[in-house]
Parts: structure tokens; C-alpha cells; sequence
RNA sequence: GGAAAGAUGGCAGAGUGGUCUAUUGCGUCGGUCUUGAAAACCGAAGUACUGAAAGGUACCGGGGGUUCGAAUCCCUCUCUUUCCGCCA
């Protein structure tokens, strides 16, 4: 959540980017967190002053009886039945006063960084990189200097030569199958069984399917391993604090699998476990920036979606990521997360998949995100991007939450951190873009960097 | 699942009703000494809220109670450890 001081310092920028992220009654929400700690605060002072009173007087009390003046010590006694009231009363308006606070607090989302682009949904979004186009990477003509350049898309030109390489490329795969008749063909991949056993969005994979599987966790896990993250195997159920300490909770109570009779919570994402690690630490500062990574499976119930999105590994129920997690200061989260994009880029280029990153406009970005980009594929069969990869900044907004902060080298002083994380990568699109990319009339062809991993340059 | 014991500051570990803003040890930081280091000695050091500051308030697993006063007594919850049972 945001914090006070965030506030306090500067409320018209917080109610800017409250309505940048386009949250409705954002001026009147923090007014009222504003008066909220007024009251809290003037019952604090009224309290801590009785409680001060109260304090002294017991303890001459104890001097008292101690020197045997029984009487005098009866006398103080009597006058604490009024301050022992006050106290309880102003308790009661402080601790209210604080809750009602937090409660608001949790309903208002984070702040938007300022290269946020404006708008309210994915239609705002800008793309920023395109890559591994076939014949001439668009990255090539668009970002001379490096891949992950993350300038802003020109839309006078940029655009006029994505949709021309799209057109291009849609134009020479039409004839492409989808992954889940591939998925079929080879024997890879087995809905039906998936349905039998659990329900759907739960698909069987076998034989080169399951190879296929284990193939591309080990190679994200290495690749991770070799960019410095340390590798991390938590639990995948975890209890109600921690889905509150990174905002699943109160937010998406419906999205996440509930065991009732324990109390625990299946992990829609690793980040839960990994982050909340670091719940109520005080890190310090020579031990950050912290790198983790962690391969588990996720759980979402995704309720509500239908159709085309839940089309074969489109959308599933349960399924494997490897998620890399960063905690660091202030100054350097920047820089962190560029340093995360690159590595997310890397991959895919690695994997040779076309694929885009955008930047998120203020509507599209999650509640807790300050700064979010996400990676998409392009699926050469299903002619549509699909996202592999979210990665963001989050600022201090979950480690308010999380209690996590460290302490500075300079001057000691206990600070919040910042917290980070993004898919590297998300398992079931990745397979469906490979499949359908590099379908051939001998099979499908596996990705040089990966043969390693799955002992084989093709399946047939 | 059954039984017992426990939860105190970075760690270890005292404290069973009144200067406890918690004894002590280790570790950490600063200083003295030293060419430098070690040792020894001296000193400092928690978190949060509040206040311009001095200071004040709260925190000894969580919540509640008794009392003028609770780390200490009572209730309750959670967790940990040990033993037994079951088990990959």
C-alpha cells in the first residue's frame, strides 16, 4: 500500500497517478485517509498523555507502599479510576481511527511512474521493441542501439512496419496448425485425460510433450542461474499473511485456489512465496540487490474466462513458471528492472520466438505495479500475441505491505525496499508459440539453445 | 492422531507482581592501546507511533482478562521442540 509520507509529501502528484491508473474517487479517498490520520493522531496524543499520568502514578504507588504510608497509597489509588477510563476510551478512537486507515489504504492501488503511458485499457499500451521477425528482425530497423532500447514507439513509422511485417508473416503461415492438433499429432499433450482426472485447464502432458516440459524449466532455470539468481524450491501453499503481504489478498480472494480446512492458499505465482520471504526483515543494505528465482507451479482459477482464451495452453488452471524475484533500493530499482527485461529478452530471443514488449498504460497495469512491461509471442497459427512474461517495479507498494526493509549503509537508518518480479518464463504459451512456429513437414523443430536441454534437434 | 515441554532484544540465555526503557555471555559498531592486527579495557547499539526539541507512549509469540501496576498471575489462539503412533 502507499504510504503516508508518499502522501503527506506531495498529494497532488498521488492523486495524479491514482487517476493515471484510472481509479475512480481517488481525491476524495485520500482526503479521507488524511482526515483518518488526523483523528488518529490527536487520540494518540490524548492517550500517551493520560497513559504518562497513569504511569507516574503507579509508580509512586510502588515507592509508597514500599515506605509503609499505606494511606497515602490508597489515596493515589483512587485517582486512577478516571485516567484508566480516558485511556481505554482514547485506545479505542485510535485503533479505529488506524484500522478504518488501513482498510482504505488497501483498497487504493499504486502510483504510475511517469514514462507510464496514459490510457484505460490494452489498447494504450505502447510497444516499445519488437524482435526476431522473420527475413529482417524488425529489431533491426526499429532499435539500432540494442534490443531492449525500451524508447518510445514512433507511431508515424513504427507502426506502418509492424503491420507490415504482420501482414507479411500472417500471409506465409496460413496454413500453420494450431498447438493443440499438434499437441495431438505428436502425441504430446492429452486434454481429455487432463479433464478426467481434474477438470479442464489441467492438460496430461506425455512423452516428448513431458520432455518438451522439463526441457524448458531446466533451460529458464539455468539461464537465470547464469544472469546471478539464486535458485529458491518454496512451498507452493501458502497461509493468508502471505497472500496479503504481496496483494493477492484481499484483491483476489476468488482467484486463487482456498483449502478451507487448513487455511492455505495455492500459489497463483512463486513471486508469493519467494517475496514473502522477506516479510517483516530488515535487510542489510551490502546484501542487496537480492536475486532470486524460483520454478513451481501455478494455480489460478480464472474464473470468468471463456472462449478462444482458454483454447488449448492458452489460459490454464494449473501450469509451470519460472519466476525471478528482486528486492533492492530505491536508486538502483531502476536499473534492476532493466536489467530484468534484458534477461526476459534474452530468452526469447534464445528461444528465436517473435515477440514484442509493451509497456502497460496506467489502465491495463496491475493494482500493485508502479511500472510494468509485459512480453508477448506472436502465435503463428492462432495469428494472435500471447503473454509470456509480466515484469515490474513495484516500488515500496508491496514492501509497505510486507514489512520488508533494509537498513542504509550511510546513515543506518531503516528504509523501505523496492520489490521486483517477472516471468522468466511462463511455460504453456511459450510451448504453444513453439509448436506452431516451428512446425515443418519433418516435425517441429527445437530451438538450438534448448537441444541441449531436450536431447534432440526435433520432434517427430 | 495421543502426551509433555516451551515461545524473551542479531544469537544464546536469566528474570515468576513495583526504578525491567529486561541480568549476563557471544556477535556487531566506535574508542583507548599497537607500526598494523589480536588480546585487554572503556563506550554505543532494537522497532513503531508521537513531538520543533526535551521527552512521551506501545512492543518480552498473537488476542483477551485480573491489578493502582504484568515479561512475571489467569483464559484463549497460533507456532516450535521432544516422545509415541502412522507414513513417502
Amino acid at each position: 500500500m502507499l504510504t503516508l509520507k508518499q502522501i503527506y509529501d506531495d498529494k497532488a502528484r498521488v492523486i495524479a497517478g491514482l487517476e493515471k491508473k484510472h481509479f475512480a474517487g481517488a481525491a476524495e479517498a485520500i482526503d479521507e485517509v488524511l482526515r483518518l490520520d488526523a483523528e488518529r493522531k490527536s487520540a494518540q496524543q490524548a492517550k500517551d498523555a493520560a497513559a504518562a499520568e497513569m504511569n507516574k502514578i503507579s509508580k509512586s504507588i510502588g515507592a509508597l507502599m514500599a515506605q509503609g504510608k499505606r494511606e497515602e497509597a490508597e489515596a493515589a489509588k483512587a485517582q486512577t479510576g478516571a485516567l484508566k477510563a480516558q485511556i481505554a476510551e482514547y485506545d479505542v478512537k485510535m485503533s479505529e481511527a488506524e484500522e478504518a486507515q488501513t482498510k482504505l489504504l488497501l483498497t487504493i492501488p499504486n502510483i504510475p511512474y511517469d514514462i507510464v503511458p496514459e490510457g484505460a485499457s490494452a489498447e494504450d499500451n505502447l510497444a516499445v521493441t519488437i524482435g526476431n521477425w522473420p527475413n529482417q528482425p524488425m529489431i533491426d530497423a526499429i532499435a539500432k542501439d540494442g534490443a531492449v532500447a525500451l524508447r518510445d514507439w514512433d507511431s508515424a513509422t513504427d507502426e506502418k512496419i509492424a503491420e507490415e511485417k504482420l501482414s507479411i508473416l500472417n500471409s506465409q503461415l496460413s496454413t500453420k496448425l494450431p498447438h493443440w492438433e499438434l499437441a495431438k499429432k505428436y502425441n504430446l499433450i492429452d486434454f481429455d485425460l487432463g479433464v478426467k482426472i481434474s477438470g479442464a485447464g489441467f492438460p496430461v502432458y506425455i512423452g516428448q510433450g513431458a520432455r518438451l516440459q522439463r526441457a524448458l524449466i531446466n533451460f529458464f532455470l539455468a539461464e537465470a542461474n547464469k544472469a546471478g539468481y539464486t535458485e529458491i524450491m518454496p512451498p507452493t501453499v501458502v497461509n493468508a499473511a502471505s497472500g496479503y503481504g504481496t496483494g493477492q489478498l484481499p484483491d483476489k480472494e476468488g482467484q486463487m485456489y482456498h483449502c478451507e480446512v487448513d487455511d492455505l492458499y495455492l500459489i497463483p505465482t512463486a513471486e508469493v512465496p519467494v517475496t514473502n520471504l522477506y516479510r517483516d526483515v530488515i535487510i542489510d543494505e551490502a546484501q542487496l540487490p537480492i536475486k532470486n528465482c524460483a520454478y513451481t507451479e501455478c494455480f489460478r482459477r480464472e474464473a470468468g474466462s471463456y472462449g478462444k482464451d482458454v483454447r488449448g495452453l492458452n489460459r490454464l488452471h494449473e501450469f509451470s513458471k519460472i519466476e525471478i524475484v528482486r528486492i533492492d533500493t530505491p536508486e538502483h530499482s531502476d536499473a534492476s528492472h532493466k536489467e530484468m527485461l534484458k534477461h526476459v529478452e534474452g530468452l526469447l530471443q534464445k528461444l528465436e520466438l517473435p515477440y514484442r514488449i509493451l509497456r502497460l498504460s496506467g489502465g491495463d497495469m496491475s493494482f500493485t505495479a508502479a511500472l510494468c512491461y509485459d512480453f508477448e509471442v506472436y502465435s503463428e497459427a492462432q495469428h494472435r500475441w500471447l503473454e509470456v512474461s509480466s515484469t515490474s517495479n513495484f516500488d515500496t507498494y508491496q514492501a509497505n505491505r510486507l514489512k520488508c526493509r533494509y537498513r542504509r549503509a550511510e546513515d543506518k537508518k531503516v528504509t523501505l525496499c523496492h520489490t521486483l518480479n517477472g516471468s522468466a518464463l511462463a511455460l504453456p504459451r511459450i510451448v504453444a508459440a513453439l509448436l506452431e512456429n516451428n512446425q515443418c513437414p519433418e516435425g517441429i523443430r527445437i530451438p538450438a539453445a534448448l537441444q541441449p536441454f531436450f536431447g534432440d534437434d526435433m520432434i517427430r
